[in-house]
DNA sequence: ACCTGAACACCGTTCAAGT
DNA sequence: ACCTGAACACCGTTCAAGT
């Protein structure tokens, strides 16, 4: 559709507004080359292949996220990292699955680890320390991106939309019964903050003290 | 190869199988159906279509994990829920990217969800608190486990196997360069372990404190 | 160097035909 | 009912040929 010169930018782009439109399934080379106007075969003048198209892919989106300057105080600094990564994650949710078997491995995502790993190192930790919070923060941030924009915390009908679920099954399941109304409305935004806030707590609570936020902790 | 009767288990157990030795991609409805002996055709008499198919594998899997028995105080029964998810997931690792996606909705995913919401409840939790609570161990554990069976927690090349990182990219990121003996080495049960306190820790922190145990934080 | 069409070895699924 | 082969509309990628 467009008519920019073909490029590996060009393509990338193309690819990415595919894969937003109509899903990582209706990302083929076929389909692409089409949409940019050119032969199927053309791409291999830019991409060789592609897995690294979509590699491609992933590492544009990552680069949409804006980490923290560099003064920022390190809890903060981290709230940041992961309010981000789920800003833009929810902009181009056909692309999070493929994150977890991606690990940072161009310049972007890089540095997200190092600017994750400068805040952890500045708040106090030692480096053995600091991977293990990585690792706390990574699992429930991209757990709960996941989960949320892949549809797994919609596990009843809720009227439309929802998967059919055997309603005979559900109903011999008594919790699942009396917990129905907060499985199918709940507040994302809300739960998403409570959550950094359980875990950064957790990473502040044999900090010096001297920080910019106490263990929040909020009910 | 084997010389069962064709019919949705013996198709379904094939297909975990191939699904675990070769991964998710060489699960194709023609190689399927040559593992099993039969015309790639004869499939369709016992399983609609492939979506079908990989949900039935899934629910197969999902099978595996033992749920705590009834009497079993709270906590305790979040942390075997946990830790049997943990433990079926690595056995399939290849499975593992399809959860997300998937929102419990066979009998035996709806179980594992009725379990923990009922231990959520037996721990003093009203309706409403269930289900957060719910989000966060499940944002908390299935991202842990994606992460870990994904590769991700392995950024830096560490010999052999890890992908290509640029180097002169990673030489300018510090953080990274003092922290990489743990990214590339560290004890996944341990921190899980960990991660399992501290989300289970922050539930128990408001609960009337007549439970099983204490809420934990070590180090 | 960049672009292209034909061809190859695959997919999932429909269909008509068998038992 | 269960099974089958041919056919259709797709894939990613190699190759030889063009500019």
């Amino acid at each position: 559709l467009t008519r920019d010169p073909l490029g590996p930018e060009a393509i990338l782009r193309a690819a990415l507004a595919l894969v937003d439109a109509e899903g990582l399934d209706a990302l083929t080379m076929r389909r692409l080359a089409a949409d940019l106007g050119v032969a199927t075969m053309s791409l291999y003048s830019h991409v060789p292949n592609k897995d690294d198209l979509v590699r491609g892919v992933l590492e544009v989106a990552t680069g949409e996220m804006a980490l923290p300057g560099p003064g920022t105080p390190p809890w903060e600094a981290l709230r940041t990292i992961a309010r981000e990564f789920r800003r833009v994650a929810l902009l181009h949710p056909n692309l999070v699955p493929l994150i977890t078997r991606t690990p940072p491995a161009g310049a972007r995502g890089l540095g997200t680890l190092e600017a994750t790993l400068e805040a952890l190192g500045r708040s106090g930790m030692a480096p053995a320390a600091a991977a293990r919070a990585y690792r706390l923060l990574a699992s429930f941030v991209i757990g709960f991106v996941s989960l949320e924009s892949g549809g797994f915390f919609r596990p009843l009908p809720a009227g439309a939309g929802g998967p059919t679920v055997d309603a005979g099954v559900v109903g011999a399941m008594p919790g699942i019964v009396a917990t129905a109304p907060y499985l199918a409305d709940w507040d994302s935004d809300d739960e998403f903050e409570a959550g950094i806030d359980v875990v950064i707590g957790s990473l502040a609570w044999r900090s010096d003290g001297s920080h910019d936020r106490p263990p929040p902790h909020r009910p």
